[in-house]
DNA sequence: CCCTATGTCCAAAGCGCTTTCAATTATGTA
DNA sequence: TACATAATTGAAAGCGCTTTGGACATAGGG
């Protein structure tokens, strides 16, 4: 069934029944109730390629997917996929991945662009210095993208979460409760969340004369093995750390793991502060002792970014360039007093 | 720049351009060549959507991703994930994914099949009687599937490795060295492989006349928290199993950390053989006691089916309704005789 | 030398939509 | 009653490609 024939049998003209889906004003109420109901009857569904044809549009936004060892494995990308992928579907529109190793990521999304099979492109996992970001604004292609690039000028559209403030807080926190010796357990290096999350806790002790030494500060990829490798090692440390933030419930996974063996206390000899990105297998309140936290959901993220990039493809409604969410809070029963 | 532009630029017709750009033989090798040179030139790249109306091929293949708590964190879908994608990028096509709850897969592959975007289809993830086979056969699309449904004939494409067999060995090669007590860290139950490895292990034991009691067999999602998890449990078991198959290195990767915080020695007191799909990021090579695995790579396989995939939409080749890969049985260093 | 193959190339007809431009009818307004 | 205006609807022209059905040479066969 295509429009000829549906507008033949309703004996209207492909015009009308086109203008009357697509929810245009100048067409009578009861004659787009008239197509609705025929196309419910016949299942009509419009040809995509025509549509895409006389549009421009193409219906779908393509992202390229990390592959390589580093990534793949990564749980949070999944739970921001997600999000993307819910709002996606709810707008017909579809996810066009080019998965690439993460070298030739420029390369890759440049063939994403060119390839003329999506119409809007999104980046996350942002560096500092994001090549990435140069190739983006060169295209000609809206994009939108998820955390931000350190060093780079904010002249391109983003959403993230505001990290810096979100550790400060969660360090000014643990800094009220008397601790004075901190550790990180942080993403990789080379992200910008990474450096934000790590400079909010620099700018929060240092109000207090305080530093972090390097190695109490520990980039690893966002697992749960790292987590625990990471607490263990802060664990030999002679004056051991007494307040660590994770940058992930993941790590903190590990990390409460190495506390466990070796027979420590959440909140009593040691406290915790996670960011918790709601991944639905992780939640905070299910730990054993349940996990203060830093709270943004990233699928939240993934939808409303999809929904801007929808948006901005259909081009209704405006977005300001930038979002930056801030992070909730959430104190629960991994932090206590520092122990003297 | 589109086809008609080019072609006055030639001083030839659209439909020669097109032709010598198909790959047609009806094209002077000469004027080829002038054509393939002015496109290398002006940068020239067909309107895919044109392209799609035209040959009612869409250029993509999909899948639906599972996204729900259970699924979404799994390590072994990127690789298999990155294998498809290698291919799909070679020869041009897209990935065009439907994130979904895998409750909802059946509609989700649907919604995909019936949107138009994609040409072929793909599921993986199979369980015993999956349903989404009847569906698959009902939409007049190709499609391939990873892995088999235990209990639906056999009636699909498929491509899958022979888990039975590949267990049944594994478990063999235990038995030859001594082993009696057995005990399996599997896979969610309901999924496809796990069944049949099991029933590998199965096999193997019933030859000598020992069985695989419920207790010793362990399903879950395949991660190496869950890994420990199964292995702490056998463990504690008064007559501890000395044989154990993991049906991942991940798993595996638990399970180890479990023995060694026991204080076991592995190969020594208790053998593993885990199923390696060749994960770059856990090389059964690199376990500190290097691991005895069944192999086959889940990113080859990923991309043959890809190959296979956009081989029948092209119409180009022709390929075996089933591929049956045997896996290799690689004797490292954790095995040994049974302790008596 | 005529006729049939064979090799090359082209005009034009779609593919199934959207959208411009125009026509037609209904509705007010003076 | 006549005319401007708004409300509906249609015809037809693309969107950029593939492909059918010839056309026109040139070559080979008798």
């Amino acid at each position: 069934m295509n429009l000829k024939q549906l507008s033949q049998l309703l004996g209207l003209s492909q015009t009308t029944v086109s203008r009357a889906l697509n929810g245009y004003p100048e067409v009578n109420e009861a004659t787009r109730e008239r197509v609705l109901r025929a196309v419910k009857e016949t299942g009509y569904r419009p040809n995509k390629a025509a549509q895409r044809l006389a549009t421009g549009k193409a219906g779908s936004i393509g992202l390229v997917m990390p592959m390589a060892p580093g990534h793949q494995s990564d749980i949070h990308f999944g739970e921001f996929l997600a999000g993307l992928g819910e709002e996606a579907v709810r707008q017909d529109f579809h996810l066009v991945i080019m998965p690439s190793d993460p070298d030739d990521e420029v390369a890759a999304l440049r063939r994403l662009a060119i390839s003329g099979n999506v119409d809007a492109l999104f980046v996350a996992y942002m560096r500092a210095h994001d090549p990435r970001l140069a190739m983006l604004k060169s295209l000609a292609m809206p994009f939108i993208v998820h955390g931000r690039s350190f060093g780079s000028e904010p002249d391109y559209p983003y959403l993230d979460i505001d990290n810096e403030t979100a550790f400060y807080d969660a360090a000014k926190l643990l800094l009220q409760l008397g601790h004075t010796r901190f550790a990180l357990i942080n993403g990789p290096a080379h992200l910008d969340f990474a450096i934000r999350r790590k400079n909010g806790v620099v700018a929060a002790l240092s109000e207090r004369g305080l530093t972090l030494s390097k190695n109490c500060v520990s980039h690893s990829l966002m697992t749960d093995e790292q987590g625990l490798i990471a607490m263990e090692q802060f664990l030999q440390m002679p004056e051991r750390p007494t307040a660590v933030l994770c940058s992930s419930t993941v790590l903190a996974l590990g990390a409460i793991r190495a506390l466990n063996q070796a027979g420590l206390k959440l909140a009593e000899d040691i406290s915790l502060i996670a960011h918790d990105d709601e991944l639905p297998l992780l939640k905070p309140e299910n730990f054993s002792v349940p996990l203060t936290t830093t709270r943004s959901s990233l699928r939240a993220a993934g939808a409303r970014i999809a929904q801007r990039l929808i948006g901005t493809v259909k081009e209704i409604g405006s977005y300001p360039e930038h979002e930056l969410w801030k992070a909730e809070l959430i104190v629960r029963a991994s932090t206590g007093p520092a122990p003297r």
